[in-house]
DNA sequence: GGCCGCCTCGGCCCCGGGACCTAGGCCCAC
DNA sequence: GTGGGCCTAGGTCCCGGGGCCGAGGCGGCC
Protein backbone atom coordinates (compact mmCIF):
# COMPACT_ATOMS: atom_id res chain seq x y z
CA UNK A 1 0.00 0.00 0.00
CA UNK A 2 1.51 3.42 -1.27
CA UNK A 3 -0.29 5.17 2.15
CA UNK A 4 1.12 2.40 4.41
CA UNK A 5 2.24 4.37 7.43
CA UNK A 6 6.11 3.56 8.07
CA UNK A 7 7.33 2.27 11.05
CA UNK A 8 10.62 2.32 12.43
CA UNK A 9 11.33 0.01 15.67
CA UNK A 10 13.78 0.66 18.20
CA UNK A 11 14.20 -2.60 21.13
CA UNK A 12 17.14 -3.27 23.12
CA UNK A 13 15.67 -6.70 22.23
CA UNK A 14 15.64 -8.56 19.45
CA UNK A 15 12.78 -11.11 20.55
CA UNK A 16 10.86 -7.91 21.10
CA UNK A 17 11.24 -6.68 17.78
CA UNK A 18 10.28 -9.29 16.01
CA UNK A 19 7.32 -9.74 18.20
CA UNK A 20 6.45 -6.21 17.03
CA UNK A 21 7.12 -7.03 13.77
CA UNK A 22 5.02 -10.13 13.72
CA UNK A 23 2.16 -8.24 15.29
CA UNK A 24 2.55 -5.36 12.45
CA UNK A 25 2.90 -7.63 9.48
CA UNK A 26 -0.49 -8.28 9.88
CA UNK A 27 -1.81 -4.83 9.25
CA UNK A 28 -1.78 -3.98 5.65
CA UNK A 29 -1.92 -0.33 5.78
CA UNK A 30 1.43 -0.83 8.32
CA UNK A 31 4.48 -1.05 6.95
CA UNK A 32 8.03 -1.32 9.46
CA UNK A 33 10.56 -0.27 7.23
CA UNK A 34 13.68 -0.74 9.79
CA UNK A 35 14.58 -1.40 13.46
CA UNK A 36 17.40 -0.57 15.78
CA UNK A 37 19.20 -2.19 18.91
CA UNK A 38 19.37 1.81 20.99
CA UNK A 39 19.00 5.05 21.19
CA UNK A 40 21.27 6.14 18.96
CA UNK A 41 21.53 3.68 16.08
CA UNK A 42 17.23 4.50 16.47
CA UNK A 43 18.57 8.38 16.00
CA UNK A 44 20.53 7.63 12.98
CA UNK A 45 17.27 5.13 10.99
CA UNK A 46 15.07 7.60 11.48
CA UNK A 47 17.30 10.24 9.56
CA UNK A 48 17.84 7.76 7.15
CA UNK A 49 14.39 5.87 7.05
CA UNK A 50 12.31 9.06 7.67
CA UNK A 51 9.26 6.47 9.25
CA UNK A 52 6.27 8.25 9.83
CA UNK A 53 6.06 6.68 13.69
CA UNK A 54 8.69 4.80 15.64
CA UNK A 55 8.14 2.60 18.09
CA UNK A 56 11.10 2.78 20.90
CA UNK A 57 11.33 1.71 24.44
CA UNK A 58 12.14 3.96 27.07
CA UNK A 59 14.51 1.74 28.84
CA UNK A 60 18.26 0.54 26.48
CA UNK A 61 21.60 0.70 27.20
CA UNK A 62 23.56 3.63 25.44
CA UNK A 63 21.76 6.23 24.58
CA UNK A 64 18.03 5.77 26.30
CA UNK A 65 14.52 6.59 24.99
CA UNK A 66 14.52 9.94 26.22
CA UNK A 67 17.69 11.37 25.39
CA UNK A 68 16.82 9.51 21.97
CA UNK A 69 13.74 11.20 21.81
CA UNK A 70 15.01 14.79 22.36
CA UNK A 71 17.56 14.28 18.89
CA UNK A 72 14.87 12.99 17.20
CA UNK A 73 12.74 16.05 17.73
CA UNK A 74 15.54 18.41 16.56
CA UNK A 75 15.05 16.57 13.05
CA UNK A 76 13.00 18.48 10.56
CA UNK A 77 9.70 17.12 9.91
CA UNK A 78 10.09 14.30 12.90
CA UNK A 79 8.26 10.82 12.72
CA UNK A 80 5.81 10.65 16.16
CA UNK A 81 7.19 8.70 18.55
CA UNK A 82 4.89 6.15 20.61
CA UNK A 83 6.87 4.32 23.52
CA UNK A 84 6.26 1.14 24.29
CA UNK A 85 7.64 -0.17 27.81
CA UNK A 86 7.89 -3.43 29.58
CA UNK A 87 6.60 -2.33 33.20
CA UNK A 88 5.01 0.58 35.14
CA UNK A 89 7.94 3.13 34.83
CA UNK A 90 5.90 5.71 35.97
CA UNK A 91 8.58 8.21 36.58
CA UNK A 92 9.40 7.87 33.05
CA UNK A 93 5.99 8.58 31.32
CA UNK A 94 6.23 12.64 32.10
CA UNK A 95 9.92 12.91 30.44
CA UNK A 96 9.02 10.78 27.96
CA UNK A 97 6.12 12.67 27.30
CA UNK A 98 7.76 15.95 27.78
CA UNK A 99 10.60 15.02 25.73
CA UNK A 100 8.00 14.84 22.80
CA UNK A 101 6.55 11.32 23.27
CA UNK A 102 3.04 10.98 21.11
CA UNK A 103 1.96 8.03 23.04
CA UNK A 104 2.80 5.44 26.06
CA UNK A 105 1.43 1.63 25.39
CA UNK A 106 2.91 -1.40 27.22
CA UNK A 107 4.50 -4.03 25.59
CA UNK A 108 1.14 -6.88 26.60
CA UNK A 109 -0.56 -4.89 24.44
CA UNK A 110 -2.68 -6.86 21.87
CA UNK A 111 -2.08 -6.79 18.74
CA UNK A 112 -5.11 -4.71 17.40
CA UNK A 113 -4.84 -2.24 19.75
CA UNK A 114 -1.18 -1.85 19.12
CA UNK A 115 -2.11 -1.22 15.61
CA UNK A 116 -4.76 1.03 16.33
CA UNK A 117 -2.33 3.22 18.89
CA UNK A 118 0.06 3.23 15.92
CA UNK A 119 -2.86 5.07 13.60
CA UNK A 120 -4.41 7.29 16.15
CA UNK A 121 -0.69 8.61 16.98
CA UNK A 122 -0.12 9.07 13.19
CA UNK A 123 -3.21 10.60 12.74
CA UNK A 124 -1.29 13.47 15.36
CA UNK A 125 -3.28 11.93 18.67
CA UNK A 126 -1.53 11.74 22.06
CA UNK A 127 -2.33 8.29 23.19
CA UNK A 128 -2.01 7.03 26.63
CA UNK A 129 -3.07 3.61 27.48
CA UNK A 130 -5.80 3.85 30.77
CA UNK A 131 -3.12 1.97 32.99
CA UNK A 132 -0.75 4.43 32.43
CA UNK A 133 -2.63 7.50 32.61
CA UNK A 134 -4.47 6.00 35.31
CA UNK A 135 -1.38 5.48 36.90
CA UNK A 136 -0.19 8.99 36.56
CA UNK A 137 -3.20 10.30 37.84
CA UNK A 138 -3.54 8.59 40.68
CA UNK A 139 -0.01 8.12 41.65
CA UNK A 140 0.06 11.17 43.83
CA UNK A 141 -3.54 10.36 44.94
CA UNK A 142 -2.71 7.22 46.69
CA UNK A 143 0.90 8.39 47.45
CA UNK A 144 0.43 8.07 51.19
CA UNK A 145 -3.34 8.89 51.33
CA UNK A 146 -5.10 12.41 50.77
CA UNK A 147 -6.69 11.24 54.19
CA UNK A 148 -4.31 12.74 56.10
CA UNK A 149 -5.14 16.01 53.89
CA UNK A 150 -8.22 15.98 55.50
CA UNK A 151 -7.04 16.51 59.03
CA UNK A 152 -5.83 20.11 57.60
CA UNK A 153 -8.49 22.63 58.60
CA UNK A 154 -9.64 24.80 55.51
CA UNK A 155 -6.81 27.66 56.82
CA UNK A 156 -4.49 25.12 56.79
CA UNK A 157 -5.18 24.11 53.38
CA UNK A 158 -5.25 27.27 52.24
CA UNK A 159 -1.85 28.12 53.81
CA UNK A 160 -0.15 25.25 52.30
CA UNK A 161 -1.77 25.96 48.74
CA UNK A 162 0.30 29.00 49.21
CA UNK A 163 3.09 27.47 50.37
CA UNK A 164 2.81 25.19 47.51
CA UNK A 165 3.62 28.71 45.12
CA UNK A 166 6.26 29.13 46.58
CA UNK A 167 5.06 32.00 48.44
CA UNK A 168 7.22 33.32 51.74
CA UNK A 169 5.13 33.77 55.33
CA UNK A 170 5.11 36.95 54.88
CA UNK A 171 3.84 36.89 51.53
CA UNK A 172 1.25 34.61 52.79
CA UNK A 173 0.47 37.15 55.56
CA UNK A 174 -0.30 39.64 53.11
CA UNK A 175 -2.17 37.54 50.67
CA UNK A 176 -4.78 36.17 53.49
CA UNK A 177 -4.71 39.73 55.41
CA UNK A 178 -3.04 38.12 58.94
CA UNK A 179 0.30 38.21 60.59
CA UNK A 180 2.97 36.61 59.57
CA UNK A 181 2.92 34.83 63.02
CA UNK A 182 -0.63 33.37 62.64
CA UNK A 183 1.39 32.22 59.20
CA UNK A 184 4.15 30.16 60.74
CA UNK A 185 1.53 29.17 63.38
CA UNK A 186 -0.39 27.10 60.34
CA UNK A 187 2.91 26.02 59.03
CA UNK A 188 4.02 24.30 61.99
CA UNK A 189 0.78 22.92 62.48
CA UNK A 190 0.98 21.54 59.02
CA UNK A 191 4.16 20.28 59.27
CA UNK A 192 3.26 18.83 62.53
CA UNK A 193 -0.03 17.19 61.36
CA UNK A 194 1.56 15.86 57.98
CA UNK A 195 4.97 14.96 59.59
CA UNK A 196 6.84 17.05 57.22
CA UNK A 197 10.63 18.81 58.38
CA UNK A 198 9.69 22.28 56.16
CA UNK A 199 8.09 24.24 53.50
CA UNK A 200 10.04 22.88 51.08
CA UNK A 201 8.43 19.13 51.64
CA UNK A 202 4.99 21.12 52.27
CA UNK A 203 5.13 22.38 49.10
CA UNK A 204 6.28 18.93 47.80
CA UNK A 205 3.17 17.05 49.96
CA UNK A 206 0.76 19.55 48.40
CA UNK A 207 1.54 19.42 44.45
CA UNK A 208 2.04 15.63 44.92
CA UNK A 209 -1.62 15.90 46.71
CA UNK A 210 -3.24 18.28 44.20
CA UNK A 211 -3.50 20.83 46.99
CA UNK A 212 -3.59 23.99 45.08
CA UNK A 213 -3.54 27.18 46.44
CA UNK B 1 -25.60 -2.20 13.53
CA UNK B 2 -26.34 -3.87 17.26
CA UNK B 3 -22.55 -3.20 18.17
CA UNK B 4 -22.59 0.95 17.75
CA UNK B 5 -21.40 2.56 19.98
CA UNK B 6 -23.97 4.39 21.91
CA UNK B 7 -22.74 8.08 22.51
CA UNK B 8 -24.35 10.96 24.76
CA UNK B 9 -24.15 14.26 23.30
CA UNK B 10 -23.61 16.91 26.47
CA UNK B 11 -23.64 20.43 25.59
CA UNK B 12 -25.79 23.74 26.45
CA UNK B 13 -25.52 24.78 22.58
CA UNK B 14 -27.91 23.49 20.39
CA UNK B 15 -25.88 23.51 17.42
CA UNK B 16 -23.17 22.37 18.72
CA UNK B 17 -25.15 19.00 19.71
CA UNK B 18 -26.75 19.20 16.13
CA UNK B 19 -23.21 19.64 14.14
CA UNK B 20 -21.43 16.99 16.51
CA UNK B 21 -24.87 14.64 15.30
CA UNK B 22 -24.27 15.56 11.95
CA UNK B 23 -21.41 14.56 11.71
CA UNK B 24 -21.50 11.38 14.09
CA UNK B 25 -24.20 10.02 11.62
CA UNK B 26 -22.34 9.20 8.96
CA UNK B 27 -20.33 6.81 10.69
CA UNK B 28 -22.03 3.01 10.96
CA UNK B 29 -20.42 2.21 13.84
CA UNK B 30 -21.54 5.17 16.04
CA UNK B 31 -25.33 5.90 17.40
CA UNK B 32 -25.97 8.79 18.86
CA UNK B 33 -28.77 7.85 21.74
CA UNK B 34 -29.19 11.56 23.29
CA UNK B 35 -28.48 14.74 24.41
CA UNK B 36 -28.29 16.82 27.26
CA UNK B 37 -28.06 20.59 27.58
CA UNK B 38 -26.07 20.20 31.18
CA UNK B 39 -24.37 18.64 33.63
CA UNK B 40 -27.06 17.18 35.64
CA UNK B 41 -29.58 16.81 33.13
CA UNK B 42 -25.97 14.97 31.23
CA UNK B 43 -25.78 12.65 34.22
CA UNK B 44 -29.47 11.78 34.13
CA UNK B 45 -29.18 10.90 30.43
CA UNK B 46 -26.34 8.96 30.99
CA UNK B 47 -27.90 6.69 33.88
CA UNK B 48 -31.40 6.11 31.82
CA UNK B 49 -29.68 5.65 28.56
CA UNK B 50 -26.53 4.06 29.54
CA UNK B 51 -24.29 5.75 26.76
CA UNK B 52 -20.92 3.54 25.88
CA UNK B 53 -19.23 7.29 25.35
CA UNK B 54 -20.47 10.60 26.45
CA UNK B 55 -19.56 13.66 24.26
CA UNK B 56 -19.28 16.72 27.05
CA UNK B 57 -18.54 20.19 26.94
CA UNK B 58 -16.29 21.06 30.00
CA UNK B 59 -17.86 24.71 30.30
CA UNK B 60 -21.38 24.53 31.14
CA UNK B 61 -24.10 26.40 33.09
CA UNK B 62 -25.35 25.14 36.49
CA UNK B 63 -23.27 21.85 36.73
CA UNK B 64 -20.47 22.10 34.89
CA UNK B 65 -18.39 19.35 32.91
CA UNK B 66 -16.00 18.49 35.42
CA UNK B 67 -18.92 18.18 38.48
CA UNK B 68 -20.74 15.69 36.14
CA UNK B 69 -17.43 14.05 35.37
CA UNK B 70 -17.58 13.50 38.99
CA UNK B 71 -20.82 12.06 39.21
CA UNK B 72 -20.36 9.91 36.22
CA UNK B 73 -17.90 8.36 37.66
CA UNK B 74 -20.26 7.05 40.52
CA UNK B 75 -22.40 5.37 38.28
CA UNK B 76 -21.47 1.42 38.39
CA UNK B 77 -20.33 0.80 34.36
CA UNK B 78 -19.92 4.53 33.93
CA UNK B 79 -19.58 5.55 30.46
CA UNK B 80 -15.97 6.63 28.90
CA UNK B 81 -16.11 10.63 28.92
CA UNK B 82 -14.32 12.59 25.73
CA UNK B 83 -14.26 16.52 26.86
CA UNK B 84 -14.74 18.47 23.83
CA UNK B 85 -13.94 21.97 24.52
CA UNK B 86 -14.24 25.54 21.91
CA UNK B 87 -10.84 26.90 23.44
CA UNK B 88 -7.74 25.70 25.01
CA UNK B 89 -8.49 26.00 28.70
CA UNK B 90 -5.72 24.12 29.82
CA UNK B 91 -6.38 24.92 33.66
CA UNK B 92 -9.49 22.94 32.79
CA UNK B 93 -7.19 19.65 31.09
CA UNK B 94 -5.72 18.49 34.49
CA UNK B 95 -9.14 18.83 36.55
CA UNK B 96 -10.66 17.26 33.83
CA UNK B 97 -8.40 14.30 33.41
CA UNK B 98 -8.54 13.44 37.20
CA UNK B 99 -12.42 13.93 37.33
CA UNK B 100 -12.01 10.65 34.61
CA UNK B 101 -12.06 12.24 31.19
CA UNK B 102 -11.21 9.62 28.83
CA UNK B 103 -9.86 12.11 26.33
CA UNK B 104 -10.06 16.24 25.34
CA UNK B 105 -10.44 17.48 21.74
CA UNK B 106 -11.09 20.62 20.21
CA UNK B 107 -14.81 21.61 18.62
CA UNK B 108 -13.04 21.76 15.44
CA UNK B 109 -11.84 18.76 14.99
CA UNK B 110 -12.80 17.11 11.81
CA UNK B 111 -15.54 14.29 11.71
CA UNK B 112 -13.34 11.32 11.11
CA UNK B 113 -10.86 12.45 13.91
CA UNK B 114 -13.55 12.79 16.09
CA UNK B 115 -15.01 9.39 15.32
CA UNK B 116 -11.69 8.20 15.60
CA UNK B 117 -11.12 9.54 19.03
CA UNK B 118 -14.43 8.07 20.37
CA UNK B 119 -13.49 4.76 19.04
CA UNK B 120 -10.19 5.14 20.80
CA UNK B 121 -11.84 6.23 23.88
CA UNK B 122 -14.39 3.33 23.73
CA UNK B 123 -11.35 0.94 23.29
CA UNK B 124 -10.13 2.05 26.58
CA UNK B 125 -7.40 4.52 25.61
CA UNK B 126 -6.73 8.20 26.99
CA UNK B 127 -6.50 9.93 24.41
CA UNK B 128 -5.86 13.79 23.88
CA UNK B 129 -5.18 16.16 20.73
CA UNK B 130 -1.70 17.62 19.87
CA UNK B 131 -2.67 20.89 20.55
CA UNK B 132 -4.11 19.91 24.48
CA UNK B 133 -1.11 17.35 25.19
CA UNK B 134 1.26 19.82 23.91
CA UNK B 135 -0.21 23.33 25.88
CA UNK B 136 -0.45 20.61 28.52
CA UNK B 137 3.56 19.83 28.32
CA UNK B 138 4.50 23.42 27.63
CA UNK B 139 2.84 25.45 30.31
CA UNK B 140 6.02 24.85 32.45
CA UNK B 141 8.48 25.06 29.97
CA UNK B 142 6.94 28.31 28.49
CA UNK B 143 6.83 29.54 31.78
CA UNK B 144 10.29 30.48 32.81
CA UNK B 145 11.99 28.27 30.19
CA UNK B 146 13.59 24.86 30.36
CA UNK B 147 16.49 26.30 28.45
CA UNK B 148 17.82 27.87 31.20
CA UNK B 149 17.62 24.35 33.10
CA UNK B 150 20.22 23.57 30.58
CA UNK B 151 22.26 26.23 31.71
CA UNK B 152 22.81 24.30 35.48
CA UNK B 153 25.82 22.23 35.84
CA UNK B 154 25.84 18.53 36.10
CA UNK B 155 26.55 19.00 39.73
CA UNK B 156 23.72 21.66 40.21
CA UNK B 157 20.97 19.50 38.67
CA UNK B 158 22.31 17.00 41.43
CA UNK B 159 21.47 19.45 43.58
CA UNK B 160 18.25 19.86 42.54
CA UNK B 161 17.26 16.75 42.56
CA UNK B 162 18.16 15.90 45.79
CA UNK B 163 16.22 19.74 47.28
CA UNK B 164 13.06 18.53 44.90
CA UNK B 165 13.32 15.42 47.21
CA UNK B 166 12.52 17.33 50.47
CA UNK B 167 16.43 17.05 51.79
CA UNK B 168 18.30 19.92 53.80
CA UNK B 169 21.28 20.76 53.06
CA UNK B 170 23.21 19.07 55.26
CA UNK B 171 21.54 15.44 54.07
CA UNK B 172 22.70 16.46 50.36
CA UNK B 173 26.20 17.44 51.71
CA UNK B 174 26.16 13.63 53.28
CA UNK B 175 24.56 12.05 50.56
CA UNK B 176 26.82 13.48 47.61
CA UNK B 177 29.78 13.37 50.04
CA UNK B 178 30.84 17.50 49.81
CA UNK B 179 30.70 20.10 52.85
CA UNK B 180 27.43 21.71 53.92
CA UNK B 181 29.21 24.97 52.49
CA UNK B 182 29.65 23.63 48.92
CA UNK B 183 26.15 22.65 48.74
CA UNK B 184 25.05 26.02 49.72
CA UNK B 185 27.53 27.29 47.09
CA UNK B 186 25.52 25.22 44.60
CA UNK B 187 21.78 25.99 45.58
CA UNK B 188 22.81 29.63 45.10
CA UNK B 189 24.19 29.33 42.22
CA UNK B 190 20.83 27.38 41.26
CA UNK B 191 18.68 29.87 42.89
CA UNK B 192 20.34 32.72 40.39
CA UNK B 193 20.60 31.46 37.45
CA UNK B 194 16.91 30.00 37.58
CA UNK B 195 15.90 33.51 39.21
CA UNK B 196 13.85 31.88 42.37
CA UNK B 197 13.95 33.17 45.93
CA UNK B 198 14.33 30.01 47.63
CA UNK B 199 15.36 26.21 48.07
CA UNK B 200 10.63 26.02 48.17
CA UNK B 201 10.75 27.28 44.77
CA UNK B 202 13.61 25.35 43.46
CA UNK B 203 11.69 22.08 44.64
CA UNK B 204 8.88 23.21 42.75
CA UNK B 205 10.49 23.96 39.43
CA UNK B 206 12.06 20.69 39.29
CA UNK B 207 9.06 18.87 39.77
CA UNK B 208 7.61 20.33 37.22
CA UNK B 209 10.44 20.61 34.97
CA UNK B 210 11.16 16.93 35.54
CA UNK B 211 14.18 17.04 37.18
CA UNK B 212 14.85 13.99 39.52
CA UNK B 213 17.10 13.61 42.34
C1' DG C 1 -22.76 26.58 81.63
C1' DG C 2 -18.56 23.98 80.41
C1' DC C 3 -15.51 21.81 76.96
C1' DC C 4 -13.28 21.78 72.71
C1' DG C 5 -11.56 22.96 68.23
C1' DC C 6 -10.30 26.60 65.10
C1' DC C 7 -8.40 31.02 64.10
C1' DT C 8 -5.96 34.64 65.60
C1' DC C 9 -1.67 36.66 67.65
C1' DG C 10 2.28 37.78 70.91
C1' DG C 11 7.12 36.85 72.69
C1' DC C 12 11.33 34.26 72.76
C1' DC C 13 14.91 31.47 71.04
C1' DC C 14 17.64 29.01 67.81
C1' DC C 15 19.22 27.30 63.62
C1' DG C 16 19.19 26.60 58.88
C1' DG C 17 19.27 28.93 54.54
C1' DG C 18 21.06 32.14 51.44
C1' DA C 19 23.92 36.37 50.01
C1' DC C 20 28.38 38.05 49.32
C1' DC C 21 33.37 37.57 49.05
C1' DT C 22 37.41 34.93 48.33
C1' DA C 23 40.23 31.14 46.59
C1' DG C 24 42.58 26.85 45.18
C1' DG C 25 42.65 22.83 41.98
C1' DC C 26 41.22 21.06 37.66
C1' DC C 27 40.40 20.69 32.78
C1' DC C 28 39.64 22.52 28.31
C1' DA C 29 39.98 25.98 24.62
C1' DC C 30 42.36 29.59 22.44
C1' DG D 1 50.74 30.26 28.81
C1' DT D 2 46.47 32.50 29.81
C1' DG D 3 41.76 32.63 30.46
C1' DG D 4 37.46 30.68 31.69
C1' DG D 5 34.20 27.43 33.51
C1' DC D 6 33.28 23.98 37.09
C1' DC D 7 33.73 21.97 41.62
C1' DT D 8 35.27 22.55 45.89
C1' DA D 9 35.25 25.20 50.28
C1' DG D 10 36.08 28.73 53.86
C1' DG D 11 34.37 33.06 56.35
C1' DT D 12 30.86 36.43 57.66
C1' DC D 13 26.46 38.32 58.08
C1' DC D 14 21.64 38.32 58.58
C1' DC D 15 17.02 37.17 57.97
C1' DG D 16 13.42 33.97 57.56
C1' DG D 17 11.62 29.73 59.23
C1' DG D 18 10.09 26.93 62.79
C1' DG D 19 9.64 25.27 67.78
C1' DC D 20 7.73 26.28 72.21
C1' DC D 21 4.70 28.63 75.44
C1' DG D 22 0.86 31.35 76.25
C1' DA D 23 -3.67 33.64 75.30
C1' DG D 24 -8.09 35.70 73.75
C1' DG D 25 -12.37 35.36 70.76
C1' DC D 26 -15.70 32.49 68.63
C1' DG D 27 -18.74 28.80 67.39
C1' DG D 28 -20.44 24.13 68.11
C1' DC D 29 -21.50 20.17 71.09
C1' DC D 30 -22.80 17.81 75.35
Amino acid sequence: MADAIKVLLVDDHQVVRRGLRTFLEVQDDIEVVGEAADGAEGVERAEELRPDVILMDVKMPGMDGVDALRRLRELDNPARVLVVTSFTEQRTVVPALRAGAAGYVYKDVDPDALAGAIRSVHAGHILLQPEVAGALLAQEESNSGTGRAGSLTEREREVLGLIADGRSNREIARALVLSEKTVKTHVSNILMKLDLADRTQAALWAVRHGVTG
